[in-house]
DNA sequence: ATTTGTTACTTGTGATCACAATCTTTGACA
DNA sequence: TGTCAAAGATTGTGATCACAAGTAACAAAT
């Protein structure tokens, strides 16, 4: 077996550890200040400020904004400025609309090969996720997406993976101040929760894929309807 | 007004004209060469390389490669070297579940929103490859893509549409020298367009996914015949 | 002859500088 | 007081240099 003795042949019981690059570094700041609401949707971000306040050079930075423009995580003016889009209803719709598509299937493929241990874990997050919202803990969402994202790891679709996540990574900024506004008193799709978890332990891929969509879809409808209202009031 | 007076306040029927920088140049001609077949996949890319050829630093290239690595166009390896991935029978079937979820929804929308002269456009279209592929014209594929992509423009989502941009991307460069092996005398994806055309013109959104469906399907089992055959044969 | 250790070369990463385009401010003229 | 043009500051883009990690070539030793 010639093949396999390339170079890592004899690894000890050693994982490589691998140098984070400053870029990747950046790009996960920048990240994090988006989920964490630091960044305002609109205005213009400068490539200097941000290496000012990660000290470094312009360099890592820049690299990471393109990443995240080419992720449409980011927007690109024709200014060459760069922004964090404002979330239209329309935008927020369509966004809705694919995760429905994607999300869906790998809601149905994940019936199909998740593991017992996987299902036990989900049921566990759900758990929690319940305990937070008793208590009014706005790190619930943290825990939601957590559900959502170990159910599409069962899916073993590693690249529908990656564009999920970036479709999370676009709404996600404005999730988490529309959701201050929303009533959180009935969050009903804990039920859709109940029913995935059920559909996964029966295989049911078909109801999977309905748990998924309606837990989409309803709370695109809760959100699209803040995003409405702002955007009337805007108008005045 | 004030905010509305920035400088393009007097905008005539004039379009801005935009000035093109180097990096988006090399990103388009490392597209090209990508779908050109003039990039082996497996293969390292270089940067320096690529900037020697296009007569410019190193800067712009590199930022190309990076924006095409975050489209998943390309990949970085552990070594930080950039290649154009091997296309596995996994990855391509993956891939086409993908797109069966996405471009089906899309069909499905732009039954809806579609104006007949884009209607006329695409039958303009699939005549020309109608043509093409009976004097075994390998351009063909040029205008199977366009036809596809002006059912999509037709379903108003300009999200999803980028989305699939990145996966023909990735599948391009591979379906290229795929299809020079399978066989070409029994092209009934030609069948699919048909129906999708008649199923557009009577605004029947089911019928148009399952002719986008069948044709994506179809399609893809032929050419998953063709990898597992080259995988097979790799591994005597 | 295979392996090991050293050397030379290649390659990606990051910093700094230069430049042009854009945005902001300022000041003069009406 | 309002308008507009010139001056100044800011910002993205690209080139060049420096450096470290990785790769390949080569020589010495078992």
């Amino acid at each position: 077996m010639t093949s396999r003795a390339t170079g890592n042949g004899e690894s000890f019981g050693l994982e490589r550890l691998e140098r984070e690059t400053l870029q990747e570094r950046a790009y996960a700041e920048v990240k994090k200040a988006m989920m964490g609401g630091d960044i305002a949707a609109g205005e213009p971000i400068t490539i200097r400020a941000l290496a000012r306040a990660l000290g470094t050079s312009v360099m890592p930075v820049r690299e990471a904004l393109r990443r995240l423009v080419a992720e449409r995580a980011l927007e690109l003016l024709p200014n060459r400025s760069v922004i964090l889009p404002v979330m239209t209803p329309e935008r927020f719709e369509e966004i809705s609309r694919i995760r429905i598509a994607l999300e869906g299937m790998m809601a149905e493929s994940a019936a199909k090969y998740i593991k017992e241990d996987e299902l036990r874990r989900m049921a566990k997050v759900n758990e929690d996720l319940v305990a937070k919202l008793r208590q009014k803990n706005k790190r619930y969402l943290a825990l939601n997406q957590e559900f959502h994202f170990q159910l599409y790891h069962a899916a073993r679709m590693p690249q529908a993976m990656s564009i999920v996540e970036t479709l999370w990574l676009q709404i996600g900024p404005f999730l988490r101040d529309a959701n201050s506004e929303a009533d959180l008193d009935d969050p009903d799709f804990l039920d859709h929760h109940e029913a995935m978890l059920q559909a996964l332990a029966k295989r049911d891929g078909k109801r999977a894929r309905a748990a998924i969509e309606a837990d989409i879809s309803e709370a695109a409808a809760v959100i699209a309807g803040v995003l409405r209202e702002r955007a009337s009031e805007a108008a005045r």
